[in-house]
RNA sequence: GCCUAGUUAGCUCAGUAGGUAGAGCAGGGGACUGAAAAUCCCCGUGUCUCUGGUUCGAUUCCGGAACUAGGCA
């Protein structure tokens, strides 16, 4: 027989179905990107994209129309209201329903998007609990924070959960918010849940690609995509959504190039000004995500520099990672 | 051409009763386990326009130059 070790593993492998995940700051080419890759390897596409889960947000989270889709499954992109709540929770659940049905046609999952916490959890298959997000004692302690400040649901999370306190800085609300919440929900600490999550290993065999660029390119990018979202009428598909009866309360509206909008609209500052902020915020969402993929493990970082920018080297390196980790 | 004000961090500006300086924004780094395109934390040496002078010492005071803005011709 074979070499005992190695076909364990592989055997393992092959027990675990494949996942290939492709993300990267915002505006760097993952849909491009995402397309040629889907094609190649007969898979299907799940948005993780907190974003292009809402109907009607198209200008402003760059959605790529059906008709340019190639023919390939796009899932969890316009599945909900933008006045509906969406979190980690309800991705994971509709991620996972995703991934099941795709297998099951005999193609390949292809997470494609910048929302790297989404990612991680269905990745790692973090738990859960089973409540509905939005708790009474959520907005009970949203009020509080209010009336009393700050500092008293921190004096109040250290003598709960002090571990927690320790590792959440005070100004962070809602965090304390959630840590409260979540020992009132379950009489659990999410510090040790937390720390239990954290060991988990990925239930998956896949292969995790970050596409980055240079930082000045990616933010010249960034810059050019804002112009272009405003010259195809994003104010307007901003005016439409209000007339809907959307205001910027409403989940949706907290989204970049939607937020900073409301203070043009409302005559309080120009349109060029709206413009600059929403560079500026997109900007520092890029570098945030960075931060979020950089801590990540088994990250296969792919610099655009070192392929010359060429899409087919790029695309080749992945397909032979794809076949070396039997995912192919 | 004259008068006035200004010239300090990438930008907008504070400040130093003369002992080489600090905010906001931008920029960089970090955290993140049910709001995540969210939320939060940390990081500021720069010819203080140039040039003479006074002074132990000048970005700070005095003189001159350059540039910018406004006003007067």
């Amino acid at each position: 027989m074979a070499d005992i070790g190695k076909s364990h593993v592989y055997g393992e492998n092959n027990k675990k179905k494949p996942v290939i995940v492709l993300t990267g700051p915002t505006a760097v080419g993952k849909t491009k990107l995402s397309l040629s890759l889907a094609g190649a390897v007969r898979g299907s596409i799940i948005s993780a994209d907190s974003v292009q889960v809402y109907r009607g947000l198209d200008i402003g989270s760059d959605k790529l129309p059906v008709s340019e889709r190639m023919g390939i499954p796009h899932y969890l992109i316009d599945v909900l209201d933008p006045d509906q709540d969406f979190n980690v929770y309800l991705f994971q659940k509709m991620a996972r329903e995703a991934m099941e049905e795709i297998w099951a046609s005999g193609r390949i999952p292809v997470i494609v998007g910048g929302t790297g916490f989404y990612i991680q959890a269905v990745l790692r298959d973090i738990d859960f609990t089973e409540e509905d997000g939005k708790s009474d004692i959520r907005t009970m302690l949203e009020e509080k924070a209010e009336e009393e400040g700050p500092e008293k649901l921190y004096e109040m999370l250290k003598s709960v959960d002090p571990a927690a306190a320790e590792s959440i800085h005070p100004n962070n609300v809602r965090r304390v918010i959630r840590a409260l919440e979540f020992h009132e929900q379950t009489g659990e600490l999410i510090s040790e849940h937390n720390e239990e999550q954290r060991e988990k290993k990925s239930p998956y065999n896949f292969l995790y690609f970050v596409l980055d660029d240079d930082r000045k390119i990616l933010y010249s990018r960034i810059e050019e995509r804002v112009d272009s979202m405003i010259s195809k009428g994003l104010v307007d598909e901003v005016k439409g959504l209000i007339d809907q009866g959307l205001n910027e309360d409403s989940p949706s509206m907290k989204a970049l190039g939607y937020r900073e909008l409301f203070p043009y609209l409302h005559g309080e500052c120009t349109l060029d000004e709206a413009v600059q902020q929403i560079k500026t915020d997109t900007r520092h969402f890029a570098k945030r995500q960075l931060t979020w993929f950089r801590r990540e493990d088994d990250v296969i970082w792919i610099e655009k520099e070192d392929f010359d920018r060429d899409e087919q080297q790029i695309l080749d390196y992945i397909l032979m990672l794809c076949r070396a980790k039997h995912i192919l």
